[in-house]
DNA sequence: CGAATTTGACCAGCGC
DNA sequence: GCGCTGGTCAAATTCG
């Protein structure tokens, strides 16, 4: 009965041709509760916009706490430090590109996370986190490190409330 | 050889 | 109640 809106825009800059390896340059993240972002340009020329969308899980006592990085990178995968396994793809009928369900190959860990590209612009790839990671990093990602842990910062928003 | 990916099938929720 | 859309699983395949 909760909506959770989350969003983490970044700019980001990453190799056109990477399949394992990620790269990222510059991240800038700016984490709302659950409000308003605005747009930020990295010193990368590399801009993001705004983007309020209600993630809404209208379920009886379902709420799920999701984070949305809207991400303008080139790649589809961007490497937050964690192991992601792919699970499925869907085609969305909103979108041209379809959507990539991944999901955490840790043991205990059970995040999940999508990736889907924008229709308009097929250069912003819009990464939705399901899930508070239990498990550290197997690789730091400074750019990445201070999104995570205002995401784990946000955490008991998900205990409190039902 | 093991782990991860791929792709279709299957299922659940919502709308009509 | 049926159909559509979205999400997950699972088996086969491929990569490392």
């Amino acid at each position: 009965m909760e909506n959770y809106h989350m969003l983490f825009p970044d700019g980001s800059s990453a190799s056109p041709s990477s399949s394992s390896s990620l790269a990222m340059a510059n991240h800038q993240s700016y984490l709302q509760g659950g409000d308003l972002i605005g747009t930020r340009k990295v010193g990368d020329e590399k801009e993001v916009s705004e983007s309020s969308e209600v993630i809404r899980v209208g379920k009886k006592g379902t709420r799920k706490h999701k984070y949305a990085f809207q991400t303008r990178s080139q790649v589809d995968i961007l490497d937050d430090g964690y192991r992601w396994r792919k699970y499925g793809q869907k085609t969305v009928k909103n979108s041209k590109f379809p959507r990539s369900y991944y999901r955490c190959t840790h043991k205990e860990c059970n995040v999940k996370k999508q990736v889907q590209r924008s229709s308009k612009d097929d250069e912003i790839v819009v990464t939705t986190y399901e899930g508070i990671h239990t498990h550290p990093v197997e690789k730091f990602t400074e750019n990445f490190e201070h999104i995570l842990r205002q995401m784990q910062s946000y955490n008991p928003l998900c205990s409190q409330n039902n």
